[in-house]
DNA sequence: ACCGCCGGGTGCC
DNA sequence: ACCGCCGGGTGCC
């Protein structure tokens, strides 16, 4: 009731001002914005289950009052339905607007009495199709199609026919082919591949861009270039006499529809985006002219590209492009950008993740010619400078997702950054925004800028959901509305209809270039790295090692077996969970076990001794290293905490489950009661005192002892190679820091528990040339996230498998990318005849599954094949 | 005619 | 609205 009652309000603020003057469809104007918010509010609400709704049917209806309202449709245009409760004539008012959200009725009277039963009780989502468009001034026809979840059909009938409608079954539109869903899967999971095709040509950065550009990054900076320009009509509309119309959704627009200004450069790590983005920035200011110039013209030296600099009759530099013509801003588009570029908005505002912060500085102290004067500002730090006129004049701000968010929520969305009027906004590692619920997320949409980019190396991982974040967020209309994208794109894709998977890939591939690092130009490599190459190295367990591993494994197989027999392996998944860490920890090292016990089972006897055991068991789940998927986001686990029944899941998406559901709300892994207070996170604390106590009761491993003969070797051999040391185990690379240190290797470390600034000291030490530095990195598996560049190294050991080899290759990235010079090597140690051998085969035929299911958040199909791996690792 | 029929006034929710 | 609906005028054929 109170969020109608909000809904009415914004609607009213519009109305009014919506019949005074003409809306313009495509500026951002707060009008147009407010709306969209109220039929995004609804949205929302709706949105729950847009992709597993059924149609119950169909109705044909009439709007009225067409005479009182601007808002234009076209024959098929969609429309949506917006509740008024509020509205003085009649309480179960419900209203019509049009896809840009103009209001272009009301829906008659003893209709919207249904309706509003409906919609109030959320019995169904109800869609509006106007099928002939406008043919008088006065009413319409509309035709209603109801959505909902099977178990509601029958009150929705029930509803329609004792008001004496006639429901019509099946959808009025329409019949297209459908896919089955490994069909939907494979085409989902490619929807980010072969986007490269006639992307245009290359373009040369400025001069002041002192780095020459590689083919495929004058490619990405054509492509850019042209994105921020180009004048040409955005995909799905069609000039159509004087109006420009959308063939997706019927509508048609007076005003010349907008191109994003912007896109997604989702080009593999490595392959400098960066770089790209810092000569988009020097090379594309307003109408196309570069940025600012290098001071001393005349006495630097010899222009780098082969090609001369020319002059421009202003006096300014002009890129010195390829000259083909191809490549150099057409005078239709030079036209079009001068027309509606906003004069006052000059900066771009560049926003990341804090690890990535310092390589942003970096790249362009490396990149940017030293004479040329550009302004940068680090809007980071306690006394970052808040005055919006000294911001707006900067060439570049460069800030944080948390800074970002943080001065938003406090200033109530009046934030500085969200003063100033940016010309472009540059999200990097975009994908961080993918969930639309966070603060961070709130606080990017609200920027207002005229251009948009997001950099990211992960477009999706495994949700249609997570692209509607990136498509609001460039603001690509009109699937900026939920609503819209839901029923055009979303609904469609996810029950199999063809047209709706051809949309869905003509709408990412107009905005997207991705390149991988396997992509090909002309036939040739993009980028040619080294050779990698993987080897396996088994490792045989002492007498001792196997007595004590073998001793661990009947117990955990007895264990184990019974919660197979019982068929509460889910239950007591965390228990589950325990065993094969321990086991995998003596594989590597007895010392690893720690002060984990035997004991297992949640009965504890008071809530403090309880609390103890939920911390030891997320400890061993998460605390290892090993990356835990979250079963209810699908993804790894964030700011973890652990149930009563001993599930792990991200803290916001269980306290959605919670808030949805509320009292009834259950575990999504075992269905038993959760409650918010009772969850538990992970204290952060300790543990140090133990380092003492292995460094006395020092004893070796075969694993150990593995990786110092090759290491030795290594050195013997050629004492230049640098090698990355990985382990799931944090305190893995603590045991072997100490036979390191007694062979006198030179080493750093870089684990998760580090500060940034840390992190980027050690990164710098390691990758410097300079006589003295370590040889070695002990690098716990996820520690850094991604873009952080170890290319010193060039030899990989992998202590322990991981149970997602996602993570491996991500690791391996580090080293084998752009600025590799060697051939990469690496080394995975396997002990024969246990669980480790057996994840190995395991990781191989979840290479083979398509197991990146979008949509199917199918609990029981992925609880089984939980537990058959289980039943494999065990070999039961 | 406590009807039917005609034609003018009228019009969202 | 080239409708439906309302209510006043009207009334064999």
């Amino acid at each position: 009731m109170q969020k109608g009652l909000y809904k009415y309000i914004l609607l009213i603020q519009y109305s009014s001002q919506q019949t005074s003057s003409n809306v313009s469809y495509f500026a951002d104007d707060p009008v147009t914005e407010t709306l969209s918010q109220a039929i995004r509010g609804t949205g929302e609400e709706l949105d729950r289950e847009p992709d597993t709704g059924v149609l119950f049917g169909s109705l044909r209806g009439s709007v009225v009052g067409l005479r009182y309202y601007t808002g234009v449709v076209n024959k098929g245009e969609m429309v949506s339905l917006v509740r008024q409760p509020q509205n003085p004539y009649d309480r179960n008012a419900v209203m019509v607007a049009n896809v840009y959200g103009s209001q272009v009725g009301h829906i008659k009277r003893e209709l919207a009495v249904l309706l509003a039963n409906i919609m109030d009780n959320n019995l169904a989502r109800v869609e509006g199709v106007v099928p002939f468009g406008v043919t008088n001034q006065f009413t319409m026809s509309v035709v209603l199609s109801f959505w909902g979840r099977e178990e509601n059909r029958d009150a929705v009938v029930r509803q329609i026919t004792s008001r004496s409608f006639k429901l019509q079954s099946g959808p009025t539109g329409t019949h297209t082919h459908t896919h089955t869903l490994t069909q939907l899967k494979n085409a989902f999971d490619n929807l980010f591949e072969n986007l490269m095709d006639d992307k245009i040509g290359e373009r040369e950065a400025v001069e002041a861009v002192c780095t020459p550009l590689l083919p495929h990054q004058k490619q990405a900076l054509s492509w850019m270039c042209a994105c921020e320009n180009n004048a040409a009509l955005p995909h799905f509309w069609e000039v159509k006499g004087e109006l420009f119309y959308n063939t997706l959704t019927h509508s048609s627009v007076r005003e010349r529809p907008r191109r994003v200004r912007g896109g997604i450069l989702a080009d593999d790590m490595g392959l400098g985006k960066t770089l790209t983005t810092i000569a988009l920035i020097l090379s594309n200011f307003h109408h196309g002219k570069p940025l600012c110039e290098p001071v001393s013209e005349k006495s630097s030296p010899e222009p780098k590209a082969s090609t001369t600099a020319r002059k421009n009759p202003e006096g300014k530099c002009v890129s010195h492009s390829s000259l083909s013509g191809k490549s150099l801003v057409s005078p239709v588009e030079a036209a079009s950008s001068q027309s509606t570029d906003d004069p006052a908005a000059r900066a771009t505002l560049i926003i990341c993740p804090l690890s990535v912060l310092s390589n942003w500085l970096d790249q362009l102290d490396q990149h940017v010619r030293a004479d040329v004067k550009l302004n940068v500002y680090l809007y980071y730090g306690s006394e970052r400078n808040r005055d919006t006129h000294f911001l707006s004049s900067q060439h570049m701000v460069l800030t944080t997702y948390n800074v970002l968010s943080a001065d938003y929520s406090v200033s109530g969305g009046a934030s500085p950054l969200h003063t100033v009027r940016w010309l472009r906004v540059v999200l990097d590692e975009g994908h961080i925004i993918r969930n639309p619920n966070t603060q961070q997320s709130k606080a990017v949409l609200k920027l207002n800028t005229q251009r948009r980019w997001i950099l990211t190396g992960t477009p999706i991982q495994n949700n249609l959901r997570d692209l509607w974040m990136l498509v609001a967020f460039l603001r690509l209309k009109p699937f900026d509305v939920r609503e819209w994208w839901n029923r055009v794109i979303q609904r469609p894709v996810t029950q199999g209809d063809k047209t709706g998977l051809q949309n869905l890939q003509a709408l990412v591939k107009c905005v997207t270039l991705r390149r991988t690092k396997t992509s090909r130009v002309c036939g040739r490599p993009l980028v040619s790295l080294p050779e990698r190459s993987v080897r396996i190295e088994e490792v045989e367990l002492t007498q001792k090692e196997r007595e004590e591993y073998e001793l661990a494994r009947t117990e955990g197989r007895t264990t184990i077996s019974r919660y197979v027999a019982e068929g509460t392996v889910l239950r007591n998944y965390a228990d589950v969970l325990a065993i094969l860490v321990r086991l995998r920890q003596f594989c590597c090292h007895p010392g690893l076990l720690g002060k984990t016990t035997t004991h297992t089972g949640v009965v504890a006897v008071t809530p403090a001794e309880l609390r103890e055991r939920l911390i030891m068991k997320l400890r061993l789940v998460l605390g290892t290293g090993s990356d835990e998927e979250c079963a209810v986001c699908l993804d790894s686990v964030r700011l973890p905490v652990i149930t009563h029944c001993a599930h792990v899941y991200c803290r916001p998406c269980i306290a959605e489950v919670i808030r949805s559901e509320q009292e009834q709300a259950r575990c999504p892994l075992c269905r038993g009661q959760i409650k918010a207070s009772e969850l538990v996170e992970f204290p952060l604390e300790e543990e140090e005192e133990e380092e003492s106590n292995l460094l006395e009761n020092w004893r070796s491993s075969s694993k150990v002892e593995a990786l110092m003969s090759s290491l030795l070797r290594l050195r013997s051999e050629d004492d230049s190679i640098r090698s990355l040391v990985v382990s799931q185990f944090t305190r893995f690379l603590t045991i072997l820091e100490i036979p390191l240190r007694e062979e006198g290797f030179k080493f750093v470390r870089l684990d998760g528990t580090m500060s940034q600034k840390r992190r980027a000291q050690v990164i710098q030490e390691f990758q410097s040339d300079a006589p003295g530095s370590p040889l070695i990195m002990l690098l716990s598996l996820k520690a850094g996230g991604v873009g952080i560049n170890l290319s010193a190294a060039s030899r990989v050991f992998l202590m322990d498998p991981a149970w997602n080899p996602a993570a491996e290759d991500q690791c391996v990235d580090r080293c084998h990318r752009l600025g590799q010079k060697r051939d990469v090597v690496i080394t995975k140690f396997i002990v024969k005849g246990s669980v480790e051998e057996n994840m190995v085969k395991i990781q191989r035929q979840k290479q083979d599954l398509v197991e990146k299911a979008f949509g199917t958040k199918n609990p029981s199909e992925r609880k089984t094949s939980r537990v058959d791996e289980i039943r494999a690792l065990m070999e039961l």
